[in-house]
DNA sequence: CTGAAAGCGCTTACAG
DNA sequence: CTGAAAGCGCTTACAG
């Protein structure tokens, strides 16, 4: 299996190079007789274009990086699959590649270089932190690149995210249709977006909510039922942040003596595979991730097929998934 | 930030652009002064190599794929996240991109067109089924491939695997020596090597184990225990062939009024998050998946730089972390 | 609509 | 050890 150039593909077909290349990027301007001459001799060549040198000329390397937090992270994180499989369907059928960076020390300078060299044409962030310098740069740069989430600090970036504060809404009328009288929740870190617009949505709609903290862990759910058990004995409602959190608090709830929902209703949010895991089951708030993975896909797109496009932000409702537990 | 070429990195070092190649390549004929002219010339301009014009050259794409099955399977692998952590480890400080591709109708094809077009060196095949022609067509081709997990059918390929058999002999030592007297199964698929090698290595330990089947999947698990505490409802020890279908079995064990581990030994496999999110937390067999990870992606680089080079496999020794449940 | 030609930015024999 | 030159395989003005 030799290496088919487009030179010979244009010998076969008795045009010049140029044609062949023209029908290979499917340009209109050609006539049908040498398209198709062209087309056979494609097809008994076996000719695939060598993307290295198309991409020196076009300057476009068709690769697009999702740049993703550590490992540790990540595990906690259960959206991995369903946010490569929106972002791959809409990007693959292109040709275009989509390249995993984890952040490691120096990881996402990696990515800024390789955005600057070329090597990738953008870049979908995933989980910023709320000091991380690498939005600011890109965009300083100009270089095109989408958040998944809303960034904590105002800047002209184009994101994607679920209604966080709708969705948390949903969670809190849920609970209140449950007809529970005592109801709290245990809320998400305070410095990251999620972590406010969840609070604040569920705070909109049950004012009166006792409010412990969490951080998005499991074993920060489970210590903070163990808090609200003891600070709040007669709780019956309870709305926790993340359904991670919900996993490692229901077991807390349990050993307490509590069966759910019949003597508390818990609600989670993530709609996440601990959601499934948990006994019982979840009642959650679902993200449709794979379609906001999609939507960030074509957002960057966009960017990359018009520099300097506008700046957008595409906001998601969320939904309520009603399992077992609430 | 206009683009830097190596011309101008030479024109302000003073030396020609072969020379600046080479420091830029590491070539270790460069006389030293001259060496430093370039490195001082590189940092004073910021230059990035471009790296579609070494492709060109070179031949190497510097990018490696990793073929995962499709979403639906995959949100049911908790590795995810460890093996890309432990390719991109490896993989990254040579300057060698990860590129994802989950499997859907034709995306193995063009997994197979990246390779021969030389858009990617190599690939790693996580999830291959039973039938799947892709790693013969590999093979035959001499294409670089490394398959994670031993194949079915013996073929002249290398992988790396953790050594199931031996893993499931430690499930059914633990299980031994609790001193459970009725112990039973649940197996995975008998189409998999991992299933069957995790059925093997248990019978070997405990030749009359009860044998139930399953598929990996939760609710197999669940439904595996129904037909178990039915037909054998004395039975108080048994080994999950996975942490999932632990995970769905336990709340049939309890729901059936057992307690885990004091009417029940449990032990898993997989050391997932599966094992974590149980209630409660699985004893289980680990694998070593980041390493694992790692070597796959050494196994690929070495096939990559040396071409034809004999098939190997790679077998690491599992271990058994021992928590609450049996 | 088509082709001859230039050029994308690098690496690497080759000669010195 | 160094440089002039060829060449990797494509795309794209440009002229016709």
């Amino acid at each position: 299996m030799r290496r088919v150039t487009l030179e010979e593909v244009a010998r076969v077909a008795g045009v010049s190079r140029a044609t062949a290349s023209r029908v290979v990027n499917g340009a209109s301007t050609v006539d049908e007789a040498l398209r198709h001459a062209v087309e056979r001799a494609i097809s008994s060549t076996g000719y695939l274009p060598n993307i290295a040198a198309r991409s020196l000329v076009t300057r476009r390397a068709d690769a697009i990086g999702l740049l993703l937090p550590d490992e540790r992270r990540m595990l906690g994180d259960p959206h991995l699959a369903s946010v490569v499989s929106g972002v791959t369907g809409v990007v693959r059928p292109l040709g275009v590649h989509l390249v995993l960076m984890m952040t490691g020390p120096g990881t996402r300078e990696q990515a800024l270089s390789d955005l600057r060299c070329g090597r990738l044409d953008g870049v979908i962030l995933v989980h910023t932190y709320p000091s991380d310098p690498v939005p600011r740069q890109l965009i300083a740069e100009g270089l095109p690149v989408v958040l998944a989430g809303r960034p904590l600090d105002p800047m002209p970036i184009t994101y994607v995210d679920v209604d966080q504060t709708a969705g948390a809404a949903l969670a809190g009328r849920r609970l209140k249709s449950l007809r529970c009288g005592k109801i709290a929740t245990i809320t998400g870190p305070q410095d990251t977006p999620a972590g406010q617009d969840r609070l604040t949505g569920f705070m909109a709609e049950v004012p009166d909510a006792v409010v412990v903290h969490g951080d998005f862990t499991r074993q920060s759910g489970a210590a903070a039922m163990e808090q609200l058990l003891r600070c709040c004995p007669d709780v019956d409602g309870v709305f926790i942040a993340s359904d991670l959190m919900a996993n490692g608090a229901i077991p807390v709830l349990h050993r307490g003596g509590r069966k759910v929902p019949d003597d508390v209703a818990v609600v989670g949010f993530d709609d996440s595979t601990a959601a499934l895991t948990s006994e019982p089951e979840l009642t959650t708030v679902r993200q449709p991730i794979s379609d906001m993975a999609a939507e960030m896909a074509r957002q960057l797109l966009r960017q990359i097929t018009k520099p300097r496009s506008p700046v957008t932000s595409v906001v998601f409702e969320p939904s309520l998934v009603v399992r077992e537990s609430g």
